[in-house]
DNA sequence: GAGTGTAGCTAACACCGTTAGCCCGCGCAA
DNA sequence: TTGCGCGGGCTAACGGTGTTAGCTACACTC
């Protein structure tokens, strides 16, 4: 069968990633796992950056899918992407922290996820942009352990959403 | 003389990190710029992480004083978290993407830097959370460039003020 | 059976941060 | 003046990274 030596790949990368972030993923730590050496991983695999976009796709349609599945309401919203991104961090910062390789990604990933938010404003795009930022900043300065120790996360999003709320 | 040469590779640390992005700035490159060879910055410098420190610190107290200076109101203070991360994006990003060392870090580095948008909350910490959670989240999303390419950010910026104004 | 493509391998390159060990020259003390 | 320590430069090297070149062995086809 041999089941697609791209995928598997990615599958490994993603273990590693969530296992150990992102110092871990490493060509020859793949290709380890895989049973071969690094230089052979190339036989399937043009290079790395390759393998962090598929990477990047998978993150983002299991993204979406948890936002869907939300619903377009804007705290159950906040709480899905919350709890998504706090239980997968490291592809969290990964998927988000560069700018997106458009030209390389599945056609429309990029919208499926963020239509729940945008139906959740109105379809006010510049208030959606705004909320998204909110919820983005929220998380990835929780994931940077940039609160001091003794804030409330809860209560700010309780803010945030507050603020949103109006 | 000699001024400390410790501040002169921060110094060039941040040249090279400004100019041209964070994997230019590597041991080599700044000794170099300091016409010297990798191994002897390391009889000035103990490591890169500590260097990095140093550049984190500068970063803080600068932006600090740019809030510091845009007066404890909130469209000013945006306006001024804006203009700073987008007029120095790597130090930024820097400054913002990693835990901060804070046992490394001056005393009180944090909070004044803090102080302002606090301020301008009325001391309301946790929605001066959001807020601050909400510019970094527009400003770092718009450092990785992940909004479409016809998203007005300013009117996104606008947004997030109008939920903030209330 | 001859040939061809797939998929593994080792060796190597250029870079990274970092360490070990050498050596030169300056200041200070006897 | 002589000797000595030490600050501060150097080269060589280690182990890591992504990646390429070139070899080989197996399977499949004609």
């Amino acid at each position: 069968m041999a089941e697609d030596r791209v995928t598997q790949a990615v599958g490994v990368a993603r273990e590693l990633l969530e296992a150990d972030g992102p110092d871990a993923v490493s060509m020859r730590a793949i290709a380890d796992r895989m049973g071969m050496r690094a230089p052979s991983l190339y036989k399937h695999v043009p290079d790395k950056a390759t393998l962090e976009v598929h990477l990047i796709a998978a993150a983002l349609a299991e993204f979406g899918a948890v936002l869907h599945a939300a619903g377009p309401n804007l705290p159950a919203l906040a709480q899905a992407y919350r709890s998504w991104a706090t239980a997968h961090p490291h592809l969290y910062t990964l998927a988000t922290a560069q700018p997106l390789p458009r030209d390389r990604l599945p056609e429309g990933l990029e919208d499926r996820a963020a239509a729940p938010l945008l139906k959740a404003c109105g379809g006010d795009r510049d208030r959606a942009r705004a909320a998204w930022a909110g919820a983005h900043g929220l998380v990835s300065l929780e994931l940077a352990d940039r609160f001091p120790p003794d804030a409330d996360l809860d209560a700010a999003w309780d803010a945030f959403a507050a603020a949103f709320a109006a």
